[in-house]
Order: structure tokens, then C-alpha cells, then sequence
DNA sequence: CTTGGCGCTGTTACCGATAACAGCTACAAT
DNA sequence: ATTGTAGCTGTTATCGGTAACAGCGCCAAG
């Protein structure tokens, strides 16, 4: 049985109280007092009880964190920066992972939700789907939504412009002389649906036809984008260039179009999204939009830290967007720059033929 | 304020023990009084307090996790495996990363046995430095040791067998003709030691002598594989072969080595362990030793869920040790085939030249 | 009719902490 | 001497559940 408050109060004649006031630091104790209960307390290898202490001040010092794939090293690298940032400040993390699928989200939420003082959530489900969210928050759940964004929901959100990652993409795409812009789309998501945008308004702002027969859906895990690129495969007729929703499905399009012998950055184009780790040690180093895991992650637990103070948020903070930008490596066919600015992006020599 | 017992209570008129008993489907109840409880504790959309219920039962559904490195994939694949069998048990994880840190190790155990109802490790620690795992386990804290063993530690562990690996990784080396083997070797713990020691045998039944030169210590992170393949390549005399302690290790190797224009397969062969994702669409696919990371996951849950349990596990059931093979890829020059055991593996051809 | 036992429900105490308030001492101010 | 007050410590109630036991009605056996 491990060390109660108790037992150290009865061991030095005094009442739980001074105790706890000792152990925490609390103002109205006499400093010998203090000692002499920390001495004794650090004899008996007092622990708190963390479940007592939660019931009685209803703070757990635990955070809950969403993450549709911890399969994902993007999403490992945002849960590593939340940590940096709750962890001094004294709170654990719950991880959960919701491997992309909508319909564990909510329940997994709920859970959570009972153990946590808040939540870091990056949702799977529709960007309009936010009545289970709404009520929770009605309820005075604490949330921050990172790197997924929902709409019309009132609360704080650190993520990238999409549809900017989207446009950045398809330009450069545009840039090396590509026409016949094809794109692997996610799922029902904020991400998937604005990078979809950015696509398209890409290829009008650039006088080329948004032809719906160029877009295939396909999820935003590996496996996904390799099936879907097997069944465009199987179908025939897949463009020269290919903007992935995200790294990972870009990653999956390669395996598949390397299976069946199409040299990727030589005979097909393909840019992904979120400069995942490992993305430029690969056979045929990923080209993809980048912006700061690290900073999403530490701004969003930063963010969900003072709203668990109390803190009310002004508007404008409570909105972090994320500046993206273009990562020219081998996958297209361009020359890789150390690192071009989409306003900056030039010309790059085209070096991909068509299939 | 969240619905209690007690709210559900008074709205039916009876005591809160009878809700408590139609929540926690106790026998001793009527089947009608439960439907009525049931029915009203949904209407009001009740809601167990988890902090109250641990502290009464003194079990918190909780498991606490720590691994050395969420960003290595190997571990995250770990994690899933052992959510999937936790999960369904009603069971959620505390996850921690001590990025392979061995001065956080103890500090964070600690915390998380606070909250807790066991623990699954891998342990950064020396495998001898056992005392404080001792007394915690002799304290009735629940552990079950994973990838990372200790030594004389009377728990759970569930591990590949790592004298092995170091003896199969090196002898493909030297399968493929290769007489002057270095090692990047990793850190203190057990995993490290045992490759090192397969390495070391593997020399010697060959007839190979060991040379401590060839061994260079790196830790197991990525960016130390990379300092340590550096500080390598700056003192010179590297040899045509290395194996490295763990593939992201190996993968940080083989980075110094692109960037000196080193061609890994050609002019240095280099094989890691671990089967970590994406090594099979590296730039230069990386031959490996491989067990598997699912089953030790779901093992090493397994075994905590019986140890939490109360069971006392036959002693032939608490030492899990997984197979490990021969993955051949690229890395080593070695003409790939699908999977060879360390048994069957034939002379390959040598493709690679002295450096 | 009494007794015993089953089946259900209620009471009380407790898990280990903290909040709020009450109480005590010593000393300064009046 | 009295009062007030600062400074510390103790008491009591409470957080939201659960364990252990007490109690009650009802029916069957003796």
C-alpha cells in the first residue's frame, strides 16, 4: 500500500492539512513546518494519488490528443511538439489514434474527454459535421483543433492554408510545363477538400481545364494512395503529372507506379504534402509543400494551455495559420533548389515526358 | 456540471447505489429497475466520472506506454499493436517518449505509475540498472518489459532474440565477402550489447578477428547514426561494410555517406535491423533483420492484461522472444530476394568495392 | 405461526485528496 | 488590560463513485 497523506500527518502529529499545504507549496505554512513535512514525506517516498487529487480539485494534468495515423511520422512529429510544451508545464498526454476512420472519432472523443483537462484534436470527420463538437464545447470541453480545421466551430485552430498548399502544389506542377494535371484526393476533410480547391483554382488561374476525370479519390493513408493508384493503373490513361493530397498517399502512388516499371520524376510527376521525415531520403526524394509540425504543435498546446487557465483568447490568436511553402526534390523532374518560395519559384527546366 | 449518480438518484427516487449497480450491469439488481436506470441515465446522457471510479477501485483503465522514440517507426508500429489488444479490453494509453534519454526514463515511470494500472517499457537503461524497477515491481506495480530487456528482473519481456540479429546481420556481410566489417554500435542498453555480441561471435566463427577500430558507438536516434558516420568519414578509413546497431541508425549512415558522395550498396554496404517503414522505398532500399513489431506488441499487452489480472504467468510464458530474419535489399549490394533466413542464406555474388 | 433464505434495495463508511472555514497563539496597538 | 490581527494549524464537508453490510418483503419449509 503505497504512502496517504494521512499516514505521513500521523507520523508527524499534525493534520493531513499542513501536509498537503506543504506538498504544495501552499503560502500558509511556516517554513520549518514545510521542511519538516517535506523531510518525512521524502523518507516515506510519499506519491500523491493523482485520482484523488483529480476528484477533488477536477484537474486531471492529462490533455488528450486526436491524431488520425501516429503511423503518419507528420503526426508524430506535431504529438513530439505538443509534448515539448505541455510536458513542462506539468501535463501528460493521452494519444489516440484514429487511424482515418470517422467513425471511431467521436467515441474515442467522449472517452477521452472524461479523463483530460483538454483536448487536441485533429479531425477526420466532414468540416461541417460539428454538432458532436458543439455541444462538448457547450458543455465547457476545452478543444484546439490542429492541422484539421472544421467550420463554423468556435474554437481556437492552428493549421496551414490548404488551398494554398493546394495551389502551391499544382503551380509547380504548371511551372515545368505540365498540362495534364492529374490529383489524388482524400476524403471527406477541411485538408483534402481546400488543398482540392487550391487545384483547381491553380489550374484556372493558369487557363487549363479542371477536368473532373483527373481527380481520383483515394483517402489520406499509404495504403490508399497506393490502391488508388493501382486501380488508375488498371483503368489506363493516368496524366503526366500528379499532385498527391498528401505525403503519404504520394508515397503510396509511387510504390504503385513503380510496380509496374513508370520511373517516377522521369516519366510521371508527383508532388505531395507535408514534407513527412524520411521524404528526401527516398528512392526518388519527394517534392512536397512544407510548413512547421513543430510550430503547429507547440502553438496548438500553447493555445489549449491558456484556455485551460481560463485565459479567454482574443479572436485573432485564436486563429493560427501556418505559412506553407514548396520543397523542390526529385519527384517531379525539376531541378531540387535548396528551397524556392512559391512568389519565387521559377522556371525550372522540364525534364519529365510525357506517358 | 456533468450528470452524476446522485442526480440520476433523486430523478428516480431511489439510492445511488441502485444506479451504480444498473451502470456496472451487477447481478444484484432487478431487470426492470436496471431498463429504468438505463433508460433514464441515457436521457440525461450520464457520463462516469473515471477520476471517482479509480479512486474507489483503485484501477484506472489506464496503461502507460514508454518508448525511446515515437519518431522511429518501429515503436509507433509497437504502440498500435498494443492499443489494438488494449483497446477493446477497455483500455486507454498513456504514451511517453524518452527520446532515448535515459536520465528522463526513471522520472517519467514514475509519473506514470502514478495514473496507471501497469506498464509496458522499453527501457533505455543499462540492462543492469535495475534498482528502481526492483522496488517499483516490489511495490506491486505491474511492468512487462518490450524490445528492451533487462537483466534479473523478474517481469514480463517480450523481445527478438538480439545476439542473433547482430550474428545474421553480420554474417550476410560477410556472406557477400566482405572481410572488414565495422559496427556502428548504440548506447548502453541491452539491445545494443546483444548486437554487438552477435556481431562479435559471427566474426569469429568465420574466422574473421575482431577489430575494436571498426566499432564506433552512435546511440540509436537517426542524427546519431549521422554524427557518428561524420565523425567517421572526417577521421577516414571506413570500411566496405558496416552493420548498424538499428535501421535508423543505419538510415543516418547513410546519409553522411550520400553526402560525401559515397554510393551505399557500391562502394559501402551497410545493413540495419528493425524493418522499419519505408525502408523498402529508400533511395537505396536497406537490407535489414526483421521480426515482428505487431506481435510483439500484442504480446507484450497480452501479457500485461493477465498480469493486471491478478494471474501469475507460468514462467515459460513471461519470456517472449521473436523470430528474426534476413530482409535483403539494396543497401548491402546483394541481389534482393524476397526473405531468406540466416539458415538458407546462399553466397551472394559481391557487388561492392573496396572504399 | 415461526423460521430461514432469497432477492432486491438502502445505509454507512471509505477511497485520498482539497476547499472553506473555524480556532488558536503571540504580539502589537489602543 | 483589552482588543485586533497576522500567521499558522486543525476541523468538517465534499468531490463521485464503490464495498460491505443492514434491512425489508415475500415465499417455502418446518
Amino acid at each position: 500500500m503505497p504512502v496517504t497523506l494521512s499516514d505521513i500527518a500521523r507520523e508527524l502529529g499534525v493534520s493531513k492539512m499542513t501536509v498537503s499545504r506543504a506538498i504544495n507549496n501552499n503560502a500558509l505554512i511556516s517554513p520549518e513546518t514545510r521542511q519538516r513535512v517535506l523531510e518525512v514525506a521524502r523518507r516515506m517516498n510519499y506519491q500523491p494519488n493523482q485520482h484523488a487529487r483529480a476528484l477533488a480539485t477536477n484537474r486531471s494534468y492529462l490533455i488528450g490528443v486526436v491524431v488520425p495515423d501516429l503511423m503518419n511520422l507528420y503526426f508524430a512529429e506535431v504529438a513530439r511538439a505538443i509534448e515539448s510544451i505541455a510536458r513542462p508545464a506539468g501535463f501528460q498526454l493521452l494519444i489516440c489514434s484514429t487511424d482515418e476512420d470517422a467513425t471511431r472519432e467521436i467515441g474515442e472523443v467522449e472517452v477521452l474527454l472524461q479523463r483530460t483537462d483538454g483536448l487536441i484534436i485533429s479531425s477526420v470527420l466532414a468540416p461541417t459535421d460539428t454538432g458532436a463538437y458543439r455541444k462538448m464545447m457547450r458543455d465547457g470541453a476545452k478543444i484546439v483543433l490542429v492541422d484539421r480545421t472544421m467550420r463554423n466551430l468556435h474554437c481556437p485552430v492552428v493549421a496551414t492554408d490548404n488551398v494554398q498548399v493546394g495551389r502551391i502544389a499544382t503551380e509547380h506542377l504548371i511551372s515545368l510545363g505540365h498540362v495534364r494535371i492529374g490529383h489524388l484526393s482524400g476524403d471527406a476533410s477541411s485538408v483534402s477538400a481546400d488543398r482540392l480547391e487550391g487545384y483547381k483554382r491553380a489550374l484556372e488561374g493558369h487557363g487549363l481545364r479542371f477536368n473532373k476525370a483527373l481527380v481520383r479519390p483515394c483517402g489520406l493513408l499509404e495504403s490508399e494512395g497506393y490502391l488508388a493508384m493501382r486501380a488508375w493503373l488498371a483503368k489506363g490513361d493516368i496524366p503526366e503529372a500528379i499532385f498527391a493530397v498528401n505525403d503519404p498517399a504520394a508515397i503510396g502512388g509511387m510504390k504503385a507506379l513503380e510496380e509496374v516499371g513508370i520511373k517516377v520524376g522521369e516519366e510521371v510527376a508527383i508532388i505531395g504534402a507535408g514534407n513527412i521525415h524520411y521524404g528526401d531520403m527516398l528512392r526518388v526524394p519527394l517534392t512536397t509543400v512544407s510548413w512547421s509540425r513543430a510550430e503547429m504543435g507547440q502553438q496548438a498546446a500553447r493555445l489549449l494551455l491558456r484556455a485551460m487557465a481560463g485565459e479567454s483568447l482574443p479572436s485573432k490568436a485564436r486563429n493560427v495559420s501556418l505559412p506553407p511553402e514548396l520543397i523542390v526534390r526529385n519527384s517531379c523532374g525539376a531541378k531540387p533548389l535548396a528551397r524556392a518560395r512559391v512568389g519565387g519559384a521559377a522556371r525550372f527546366v522540364r525534364r519529365s515526358s510525357q506517358v
